[in-house]
DNA sequence: AAATTAACGTACTGGTTCGTACATTCAATT
DNA sequence: AATTGAATGTACGAACCAGTACGTTAATTT
């Protein structure tokens, strides 16, 4: 049989076809207002094959999840700033950072509403404990070299540095609809995106510097 | 009859009491994952109550956001750091800020929870509307400040650095389970907290001088 | 004190939604 | 070609849950 051939019975398309309307669906509506009924609607397939894959919401909610986040871990593989500079490294990393979580809003939604069930989903899966731990070890050269240049001041750490990034990316896509309601700016507009990548980096970099903390 | 006295029907209590324990219901399980007929156990008062005084859940889900925004901005009216001068300005404006989530948890899980449905509520709300304004004026005082004084380099807005501070704060109370599964580091630990509240204001105050931009 | 209205409680309903029993089709194996 | 098991579709059940009909008690007014 040839790979491409459109088949009746084929269990990995299926299985897969599933799990990209799911992400869809769970990103957009949260767990709890997601519905089986809608999910297998919008899938080649019927709501039976998706109790027969998964067995149950859950199940399928913590194969989205494990995909999206595997998905994540794959890209940052990819990520090579190890030969630049210091100061030029944590600049391409914020950028980088900022870019990603810009295109995958999906993943961004999905991780907000894993946190407000204390992520008890993350924690039961194995897959995905640690996940970070390649990425941390990329900002960790990048701090040890910076400060062996004389470039970096702060003692900072690694896990530090991250959530520095992160934080700033990750939070003007999740609350971009109540800060646009509450202050009037959408975010996401295209000038301001620009802006707030420039400010991203300036922010890491000015901070790495040490130009906050010598003041005081 | 005297204020304080328990009466059998008291519709300022009875009204008050359920607001209460629907705010801590909707924060833990969103505005989907909550159950009325849980609200209604948790109060003094029954179902029928609820129904009384708000209608449906959407109600005494709006009226939950409408009376946590209120209360911020309440407690943002007794901010005062204008006397200080920019620098420390800055700083204390962001302790004070990475204090207030600190402290209010649950009204930033009603905020991740309101951008999940696109602020829906919010936008509807004519009480909430702008209600960052306030806010916006103080960081602009500060801002005009530092700008003469010289201490501040960068062309950065009201907006701009609400959203830096913000964001910093935000996150880590918001996504402290999935970071913690994914790397490890508990954000509200007591040494990791004060750590943090100190890299808030360092990193407001080196971003504002241009430390970052400078380099480009 | 009688009348009137506001506040409250109980018991129920109708629709929604997760999950499954049962029947069927396809593909690989012998 | 017959057989066997995996993959799929249909129709339905049972629990859950938002919202309500109806009746009762407390406070206020006259």
């Amino acid at each position: 049989m040839t790979a491409g051939a459109a088949r009746a019975h084929d269990a990995g398309r299926t299985r897969s076809d599933i799990l990209a309307v799911a992400t869809r669906v769970f990103a957009r509506q949260g767990f709890n207002g997601a519905r089986v009924d809608e999910i297998a609607a919008r899938t080649r397939t019927t709501k039976r094959m998706i109790y027969y894959y998964f067995g149950d919401k859950r199940g399928l909610y913590v194969a989205v999840l494990e995909q999206a986040y595997t998905e994540l871990r794959t890209a940052q593989r990819g990520v090579d700033v190890a030969h630049l500079p210091p100061v030029e490294a944590v600049r391409a990393l914020a950028e980088r950072t900022f870019d990603h979580d810009d295109t995958h809003r999906d993943l961004i939604r999905l991780v907000v509403g894993e946190n407000v069930h204390d992520a008890a989903h993350i924690r039961g899966s194995d897959a995905l404990a640690r996940l970070g731990d390649p990425a941390l070890h990329v900002i960790s050269r990048i701090l040890a070299d910076g400060r062996a240049s004389g470039d970096f001041a702060t003692e900072a750490d690694a896990v530090d540095v991250h959530m520095l990034i992160g934080a700033f990316c990750f939070f003007r896509i999740a609350n971009q609809h109540s800060f646009a309601a509450l202050f009037g700016r959408d975010m996401t507009a295209p000038d301001h995106r620009a802006r707030l990548r420039r400010m991203a980096g300036d922010m890491v970099v000015a901070y790495l510097r040490g130009g906050g903390a010598a003041a005081r």
